[in-house]
DNA sequence: TATTGTTATACTCTATAACTATA
DNA sequence: TATAGTTATAGAGTATAACAATA
């Protein structure tokens, strides 16, 4: 192969996305074994963490937001959460077509009962890491993200 | 709900697999249309990336750590890709059992199609959040993955 | 016997579109 | 007419196990 086949772009191991990926694989063992003993998927954990903060009960267009879940993904985990009456619907007051979805106690429950062993998974990071280090690197992250809107999608379509 | 049902745990904002997630998502959006416009899934794209990387010829197992994808997802990807000539296969000289993979000559000119434009939505993000910024945020992603080596996963197993 | 890679299987998520009910 | 949410459908990845070929 001649050096004119080489392409002009950056190292695979310096890509942000690739880096990122491989970051949350790395966090996201830790954390997985431990929701496989609730019977729990990452997306599934992901709604009901969700449900834990403020504000709520939330409607599942909020909830898709917050997930970064699509509405049909998002229709069948609630589905099956509530199948498992870790979750509770009830009629939103001001629109018949949306609902307010809630932790039931029973997901309350679960949650709680696997806070401890995630803290101190995250602990365990933290050690690790620094905790104040990581407190950097989560602002980073989320500044990066909020450039996404400043960033016009739209713009790529066209662009080569 | 009393003081008492609140749940002893980091905002969901706070959690480091959400934020990388969100800054991936984010990233990711920006790129997306661009692997759409030539029927490339993030992960065929992962594994097309990764031969660019030396060294190469690799087998599959060096692959798949690569890319972070199990095998049968690999062995798939490998499948649709070499069936679209955008990769070969040729067998390893030591070990009958593997092959060593790399880009076909097409498969080569796909990723140089894509690479400028590539780099110009990274320029995007470079531009919108600070070179050097950047590049100390993959640093730090970088040895956050590595991390992962020292925390002991099996540890985690009866962590109760 | 152990290892490399593929195939089998079941489940889940993604993504787009069509549809229902309501606004 | 537009919107919120569900259902339909096709495609792809995840994960575990079983398997074939080779070491």
């Amino acid at each position: 192969m001649s050096d004119d086949d080489r392409i002009a772009m950056r190292p695979f191991t310096a890509s942000l996305p690739m880096a990122l990926l491989q970051a949350r694989e790395s966090a996201m063992r830790l954390f997985r074994p431990m929701l496989a003993e609730h019977d729990l998927t990452e997306q599934q954990w992901r709604v009901l963490r969700a449900l834990t903060s403020e504000p709520f009960p939330v409607d599942a267009g909020e909830l898709a937001e917050r997930t970064f879940l699509l509405a049909p993904s998002l229709s069948r985990i609630l589905a099956n959460l509530e199948g498992r009456s870790l979750l509770e619907r009830r009629p939103h007051p001001d629109d018949q077509r949306r609902s307010l979805i809630s932790l039931s106690d029973e997901g309350r429950e679960l949650v709680a009962s696997v806070a401890p062993k995630s803290e101190e998974l995250y602990h365990r990071i933290e050690h690790g890491f620094g905790r104040e280090r990581l407190e950097r690197l989560l602002d980073e992250l989320h500044e990066l993200a909020a450039l996404d809107h400043q960033v016009d999608p739209a713009a790529t379509e066209e662009a080569s």
